[in-house]
DNA sequence: ACCCAAAATGTAACCGGTTACAACGACACG
DNA sequence: CGTGTCGTTGTAACCGGTTACATTTTGGGT
């Protein structure tokens, strides 16, 4: 593999000129730039970027931290993420840490042992057990939660799932069931706050053997809609916290022989891309997923290079998007 | 941030002892070791991985080409990778490339420049537009097809495809669909040969008209779908290249009245998560999809570590998963 | 022809580790 | 007591770039 000495030798010139050839060509006088850029061409040399990178004390590169990337939603952002970075000429290290913090702990250590200059982190910020953010590792949360303790984009998840419930209810639902994640997680608590923001804004009374929890994969999807299909008194309507558990219980509750949406409305949440296609297809809310992962990496850099962020909390609008889970449309709103 | 100098002041004894202490502990006294490790404690000092592996000339990391991150069954394999390089000590370098080729070739870069050890390519090979291995860059295919020009580890796509068009024929089917790729795609031409070959050694004449060209995308699946239902002479069994397809010609035939498996049967390829959870469940070819990783990973190290590689073409077993969009259940064979 | 500023180029230190080699001390043995 | 061996530690070169500073070249003005 050639150096940058043997460039150097090969056009006549030193070190220093063929390093400024390439990284400030105005400084190198017209035919010098041509020979040295022949010297490259021929000996198809490529500047050792690690060193590159190790005399800039920057290693180009950020770590995403990602529960699961087989979750449809995350691997979209991610790609949002990996766009933006490609372009801004970073690499994007992957850290798929199982939600396990300890993984997730050795991830960081990336950024302080320099392979890495910042995280994205996917995971909601979770008091208690996430880790407290370090001020000297740059980070930023996308599609987390309200009062995430560093800087973040997401959605208003709380304004969202309150709109799902409040049309659920306008159409006149009074017992809505809820499909909820984890109970500590931080999407399945501000969710639940919009859901009870709901009902209390229509009047209608809490009933918490209606909310049932999961944990975001299909199957609890199923196991959910079991339990509805058991209880005496059954929900007219589900409202689920992502998609996955939603076209899982829809697929439940068919099995039990209960038609969606005739004998039951159901909604998502996320939009992925099966939702379109589930039968019914899926009411839900979408998310632009690809953006909060462009603008989330965006901030990073930000954080990366100034050290400092004036918009700590950037929040992104979500779609109310109607299908056929539930009865009858309205017009599709925005916020 | 701490270097090792200053822990070597602090610890009273040279950089080298210090090193030393980190990387061969066995070659320092031991209470010099223990002043050092004392030293290292108080200070809190990481050493800096991009001074180290730039001296070792190895980035330990690599990165994986995958034409599209929101596919169910790559994010799988990339699971397996990357579980099998964390515990190398490796990093995993994102490469999205949009199935573009001139991306691609920028992702393969970052090893031509020293940002990474090799490269574990998820698309697989196509004479022509692929780019021909680089005998200096450490390559290998996960879930490619036969005849890639460098080593790879995939399942016998010939062979699935052959045995679940076969297991259709048994059950008395003569016309059968088929829901392909891309012409040109590698997997497309694979178990597009598993299909013929099927037809063959039963003695069924090949129409080409039963074969209908999608891009493995849910809606493709839909378009496909229409086409058959359009058909004078319909099938009465469809073969599809991937279960998102399948997915997707299950909601179509459903929207066209056509009852599956009653009507019509279907099966798909991968096992992805929904395909479980479809409606009906779907008949699949189930791939080992993070073992595919695991192993692409280890020869991706052997090649970055030996230079060489006895095992070129590594062949994982299948699955044949017999669910309910086709109808008689035979025993589950494996292959 | 001479002078000087500006442009072009070169020299060498530096980033933070690793490691070959040298130096040193302790100890055993003849 | 001299000498060889071994274990421990230190010195300094090295990896391949970047860049501050020094030096040389160029060219315009007189």
């Amino acid at each position: 593999m050639s150096s940058i000495r043997e460039v150097a030798q090969a056009a006549g010139v030193s070190i220093a000129t063929v390093s400024r050839a390439l990284s400030a060509p105005e400084k190198v006088s017209k035919d010098t730039l041509a020979r040295v850029q022949a010297a490259i061409e021929k000996m198809d040399y490529r500047p050792n970027m690690m060193a590159r990178n190790f005399r800039a004390v920057r290693s180009y590169s950020i770590v995403v931290l990602v529960p699961n990337l087989a979750n449809l939603f995350f691997s979209t952002v991610i790609r949002g993420i990996q766009d933006a970075a490609q372009q801004a000429g970073y690499a994007v290290l992957l850290g798929d840490t199982h939600d396990s913090v300890k993984l997730e702990k050795e991830y960081i250590n990336l950024v302080r042992t320099r392979q890495s200059d910042g995280i994205i982190q996917l995971r909601p910020h979770t008091p208690g057990v996430s880790l407290e953010p370090d001020p000297n590792i740059p980070m930023v949360s996308a599609c987390g939660c309200e009062d995430t303790p560093y800087p973040s984009v997401r959605i208003d998840n709380v304004g969202a799932a309150r709109s799902v419930v409040e049309y659920l209810i306008s159409q006149g639902h009074k017992r809505i069931g809820v499909i909820a994640g984890k109970p500590n997680n931080p999407h399945t608590i501000d969710r639940y706050k919009g859901y009870q923001q709901a009902l209390e804004a229509e009047g209608i009374a809490f009933d918490k053997n209606l909310v049932v929890y999961g944990d975001f994969t299909l199957s609890s999807g199923v196991v959910a809609a079991n339990h509805f299909v058991r209880m005496k008194q059954r929900p007219t309507a589900i409202f689920s916290m992502n998609d996955e558990m939603a076209i899982g219980a829809i697929q439940g509750l068919k099995l039990a022989g209960i038609e969606v949406p005739k004998a039951m409305s159901i909604t998502g949440f996320d939009d992925i891309e099966f939702s379109k296609y589930a039968d019914p297809p899926l009411t839900t809310v979408g998310q632009p997923a690809e953006d909060l992962g462009k603008a989330a990496f965006n901030a990073l850099l930000q954080l990366i290079e100034n050290q400092e962020l004036h918009d700590t909390e950037i929040v992104l609008p979500h779609e109310f998007i109607v299908r056929k889970s539930t009865p009858i449309p309205p017009k599709s709103t925005r916020g």
